[in-house]
DNA sequence: CATCATACATAAAGCGCTTTAGCGCTTTAC
DNA sequence: GTAAAGCGCTAAAGCGCTTTATGTATGATG
């Protein structure tokens, strides 16, 4: 593309470059799309003119004329003051923002403060063919959502969450069950036989998949379990480690829902004198840089969020072009160990 | 707004409700636009109609006939890995959207790799009329982009940044040197003589102001300053830490450019069982949960990001409805006190 | 009573593009 | 040999809206 920044005003288009050309806008439109319907020669010369011109197609004609808008959407139903605070939707983000931008598409991005907000928000854009698809997260049980994605002239969806729950169309998810097991048995296997979840919010859908994952793999294994609830804030995640450290026989190992709240348990206990790991072991689910740059290191469920996103892009990209809806397995969150795990106390 | 989810297929036009409330297009058009052209009467039996019928415009149609597409863009330019990093943005952008959100207006968000997929894609919403406005951020030294935006035809745009680089345009700032200047004092008033500046991203403007007053401040209150370079991330403010501290007389407080090089340094720190704030004394930039929950606490520059973008959008919204060109100072960073600040070494 | 605003409404043009129907021609199939 | 199909292209309709020019009443004015 050539770089002058356009005549001021006018504006180009194809009519201009039909003109240039010596062709019909029409052609200039099956040139400038790849169609067949016009020679290769005269594709090339077309091609050459809008270049010449500076053209640049004008999408809202192009969505009008009802074509594709080159935009996806998602909506976040989140308290913006928390937004910040966890690093996996700047990284879901940007993961997405690296697969869409290969193919020029934008992301139309709207933080409201409920679901009800949310719904709208996806009738809106359906409505007045705003965008080409949607990204569908924080997944909950039972999800109302899902239901208005069913229904048929609703608008393309990736739904980022488990299969069981996406009621036959097209999922990302990730094993969370599995990478919870693995967790309580890296802790059991050093010997912890009390162990805390301090779990998310409850009304998500991979919050009550990790809930059963842990129960049952801790009961499995004989071991005794703590369940805590939080909002994910750091804040509460304090509040969680305290509350399970003053019961009598406080757990050896606990299992973070996100790595903010890891940081915030490994406050508390060092503000107690408790050692980590000597005292108390700590994972944190959601790696991050910061889980390395704490001291000790905090151990991690890891998985590579951009990843993630761009794959959820990829899918809602298939989706759009026709493709049977699927579940498709992302990689799952390994456990990476670090020095915030040891033996159990007792055993030592 | 009725909430039935619309008849599949069929969409829902303004021809539509003219047609049912006994009017012309033209009329439906002023109705719900709130132009004058049609009695009250009418009006409201309009609005009453397109209620529900559960009509939603089409954004394309309405962009393409001339008006506005209710869409903000913004581009970021920065390698995704990182992105997640830094809880600024996420902040800055819930900031942003609560504002948007109140009136109907989505963000369209894009993630490049660098300057000049930046400048192409502001160069395609301009010619495709694909957004009403920019917000123009990491401002750097000399910009382009700025020039850009100066000349006829440009989309209208908030800078974040400095005024004195905004070249005219309207500019959202915050006087960080006067945070830098009160950061240094802090120090200086507990008696550190020797003071480290762990600065961010050298090309961008608002390091250089922040060195500049780093720089100043220390040299007038006869203080030995040590600046050192990084790019934000926690390795690296780990990495220009160690180097600091393994000169010769190493010094006793860091100002850290953001949120998780201190958490990084403060790690170093424990590493080599300096104590904090017996030993070193730390201060960042950016303060966030993050900054409340390490042990100890670290002080922070504490801004409201959230604001701040609602703020940037509501100038956007001003520029966009005419008003004339300023700069706009916002709430100054202040320094909000914890527990790792204290005495210096020598002094105690 | 003719005149002139004023208020309300309509018809129609047009925004920039995609897409269908069809044109005159050449090629292929049977 | 003819029918069918394909080629490269054009003309024109239409997507859903805004907006201008143009009526048509109504009431006020001289």
């Amino acid at each position: 593309m050539v770089s002058e920044p356009g005549t001021p005003g006018s504006r180009v288009t194809i009519s201009d470059i039909a003109a240039r050309a010596g062709v019909s806008i029409g052609a200039v439109s099956f040139a400038l799309n790849g169609r067949k319907g016009v020679s290769e020669a005269t594709r090339k010369r077309v091609l050459e003119v809008a270049d010449e011109l500076g053209w640049a197609p004008a999408s809202a004609a192009r969505s009008l004329a009802g074509a594709r808008t080159d935009t996806f959407g998602m909506v976040l139903a989140r308290d913006p003051q928390n937004l910040g605070v966890e690093s996996f939707y700047m990284k879901f983000l940007a993961g997405l923002e690296s697969e869409l931008a290969q193919r020029g598409f934008g992301l139309l991005l709207q933080v409201v403060p409920g679901a009800e907000q949310e719904r709208a928000t996806h009738e809106a854009w359906r409505r007045g063919r705003r965008v080409d698809g949607v990204i569908l997260v924080d997944l909950q049980v039972d999800d109302p959502r899902v239901r208005a994605f069913q229904m048929p002239a609703a608008l393309p969806v990736v739904i980022v969450g488990d299969p069981s729950l996406a009621g036959g169309l097209t999922s990302v998810w990730t094993d969370d069950a599995a990478s919870m097991r693995e967790a309580v048995r890296e802790l059991a296997d050093r010997g912890h036989r009390r162990i805390a979840r301090v779990a998310g919010l409850e009304h998500l859908a991979h919050t009550r998949i990790r809930d059963d994952a842990f129960v049952d793999e801790v009961s499995s294994l004989g071991l005794q379990g703590v369940l805590l609830r939080t909002d994910y804030t750091p804040d509460e995640g304090a509040r969680a480690t305290r509350a399970a450290l003053d019961g009598d026989a406080p757990p050896t190992g606990f299992i973070y829902d996100n790595d903010v709240m890891a940081v915030a348990g490994l406050t508390v206990a060092l503000e107690r004198d408790l050692r980590v790991p000597d005292d108390l072991s700590i994972i944190a689910w959601d790696d991050s840089v910061l889980c390395e740059h704490t001291y000790p290191a905090l151990s991690a469920l890891s998985h590579d969020i951009v990843a993630f996103g761009a794959h959820v892009a990829r899918r809602l990209f298939d989706v759009v072009d026709g493709a049977q809806p699927g579940a498709f397995l992302d990689s799952t969150p390994r456990l990476r160990a670090r020095a915030s795990i040891g033996p159990a106390p007792s055993t030592r």
